[in-house]
DNA sequence: GTGCTTATTGAGAACGCGAATCAATAACGA
DNA sequence: TCGTTATTGATTCGCGTTCTCAATAAGCAC
């Protein structure tokens, strides 16, 4: 029923990519880039690489350090126009809301699932539960809603905090 | 089972306020105050009063226009802090955040809830399901997690669009 | 009530984040 | 290779929120 993608102690990727994923990510950017006429360019390849290589759950600043790590000479602003790119392009996508109000991004897939964020080690998890996702449509259409989306965190403690107690 | 308190097509208040009400909370925000060695001013005052008589879902920058409409002495830093220590105090809550990521605040009540946003009419309805709280709980005992909270909002389209096909 | 201490105030400056501006640069089709 | 034009990086801007600080006023002792 419930199903917890990642967890544990050390960060959990939002996507486990190898190289062909980067390789057929690399030519739907194109595609999408072509098809509107826009350009491939050294800078966008470089924001994306950067994210898809993380695989991390990341904030716009994280990304934009991310980036700037090993690309010294891409600027801010764009790496904040690649974010926007690549969410359109269906290759990156809002995950949730931080504990601080800015938004999370991650690595586009093909599953849905909600977080829970630990306030301990202040990680994020991913889970999915079929039956949360149907009592909500049934909340929604019982008060005469039609549902589009929802945004759903759980907070809690995980079981996994850094080393007090937990047999690896 | 699910409960949604407040629905129609004119704003609904998050927490209907009676004279009594307002005396009594105006005693908690004392009472509050003067264990912690801070002063009840009247800047203070005037900041909870007039949330508390609008009763609505407000970001910020409206708590600061509604108070000002009828205060225009109060300074905009003053607003601000009232709103973080009305919320210490047990009397404001955040709610939620709305659709363009800013915190909306409500009145606090003994009643939890969660929210649905309408994308049609804007506005913020309240609902609570228990099945869906126990689930929750449930969901996250079974990864390991001990819950300490969750932030749910559900997005739809509510059918009670201004004056479209609608009877009062 | 008076006076004293000190928390609080309002105006404005400062801040952080993200988006807009713009001249220089580089993609990419002809 | 050239020319057009989307893109870039540095900078400025805008917004929302917090900080600074001298002036003010709350609350206590008398």
């Amino acid at each position: 029923m419930a199903r917890l993608l990642k967890c544990g102690r050390d960060a959990p990727p939002s996507r486990k990519l190898v190289a062909e994923d980067l390789a057929s990510i690399r030519l739907q950017l194109e595609a999408y880039l072509r098809e509107r006429g826009l350009r491939f360019t050294e800078p966008r390849w470089k924001v994306a690489e950067s994210i898809l290589k993380s695989g991390l759950h990341l904030e716009p600043k994280e990304i934009v350090s991310v980036v700037k790590r090993r690309n010294p000479g891409v600027g801010e602003a764009t790496v904040y126009r690649a974010i926007k790119l690549l969410c359109e392009a269906g290759i990156l996508e809002e995950s949730h809301q931080s504990s601080s109000g800015r938004t999370v991004y991650e690595i586009s897939g093909d599953d849905h699932h909600d977080h829970i964020l630990c306030t301990d080690c202040g990680e994020v998890f991913e889970f999915h539960d079929e039956t949360l996702e149907r009592i909500q449509e049934k909340t929604a259409r019982a008060q005469g809603f039609s549902l589009v989306g929802h945004r759903h965190v759980l907070i809690g403690k995980c079981s996994f905090k850094s080393g007090k107690g937990m047999t690896p």
